[in-house]
DNA sequence: GGTAAAAAATAATCCAGGTTAAGAGTAAAA
DNA sequence: TTTTACTCTTAACCTGGATTATTTTTTACC
């Protein structure tokens, strides 16, 4: 039930089996139905979500109506809003279930009770927000340096296993196109594909 | 000489006398004149840097030789190739002074044995992992929904110092259009521009 | 299975921002 | 103080990707 996130952990720190249940107590297992929501623009993000099953992804809403995704989440990924919940104000971001998904959420206040009574967890999550600052500069590095085309090659290479369930749509709002474009580019002889 | 960093860790933890001066045995100074290098793409980073006068940038250089900056870092900010120096691979990113500079290093294996020494640190730079992050998502987002006027402005908000002392090549570089671009936009008539 | 809704394909037209090139300031270095 | 090298501007032209609209295919759900 909790082994997966248990060993998502064990990578990173050694716990005893008191920190280890007393960790426990303070989850929640939850499920989500495809299409639900588990955080809207304007909320107040209370909980950091670690996924077990399924997929969720974070986006948010241009003043055009378009879908920017933020991140993907899969099994064994965390998902939050980041700026809403260190800063605890009204975050940007929506964050929904693109497939019926099962994940663990822990409040925000328990994390602080974590971090007084385990400080190990602020290596933990100190690895994963370096490790996560690291893609997203990386992702901004591609936006402003390559074309739509090697933004998608990029993609398929990082998520081979997500490009092959995911909806075109949802590709396109993350490498940041248009479905329009990215059909037309997928459709397009490769004779006259960009490298 | 040390006193901007301190008050900079003292606004997220509490250093005893030791754990201060054991910290400082730590460090180096160093200066940088203008057009130094402190990094270039391939070396392995080995130093994390914070700046205390001056002001560096760090940026990668895409296939057509065009220059994209990941961040600027005037006093009181850190900078490093984060994926280099995590992984302690070649990285991609460049690290030089815009102006004549003071910055202070430590040492990665040095930062460990202070992780080993003041767990306190953990906790520090993982909050300041966070804000990075949350800052990167806000950018990736503006590059992905606002035009080239509106992340300008954006940047004029952000950097209200930084941009009266900026070449206007460096600021096309960071929000993401040719040199050329960006003064045709600002010596575009009024009525013109987009909001 | 039937049908409503969403996703994908196709195509014509449009535009924000890129490219190329050449000249005019301006700062730095010798 | 004169080179020398950036930096900024201007302008004509170009293009990757957006927009809009219509049709076809797939998927979800009754």
């Amino acid at each position: 039930m909790f082994t997966l996130l248990l060993s998502n952990i064990a990578k990173h720190i050694h716990l005893s089996k008191e920190e280890e249940s007393f960790f426990i107590s303070l989850l929640q297992l939850k499920k989500l139905k495809r299409k639900q929501f588990l955080f809207k623009e304007g909320d107040i993000h209370k909980y950091c979500t670690f996924v077990t099953s399924g997929c969720l992804r974070s986006y948010s809403i241009d003043k055009n109506g378009f879908e920017h995704i933020m991140q993907f989440a899969p099994a064994n990924w965390w998902i939050a809003d980041m700026y809403s919940f260190v800063a605890q104000k009204p975050g940007n971001l929506n964050i929904d279930a693109i497939f019926d998904s099962e994940i663990i959420t822990i409040q925000r206040t328990d994390i602080e009770k974590l971090y007084q009574a385990v400080p190990k967890f602020e290596r933990y999550f100190r690895v994963l927000a370096e490790n996560s600052l690291i893609s997203h500069q990386n992702r901004l590095m591609d936006n402003l340096g390559l074309s739509a085309k090697e933004r998608y090659d990029n993609f398929c290479r990082s998520y081979p296993t997500l490009i092959q369930t995911l909806p075109q749509k949802q590709v396109a709002a993350y490498i940041g196109v248009t479905p329009e474009f990215l059909s037309k580019m997928l459709n397009m002889p490769i004779t006259k594909q960009a490298g």
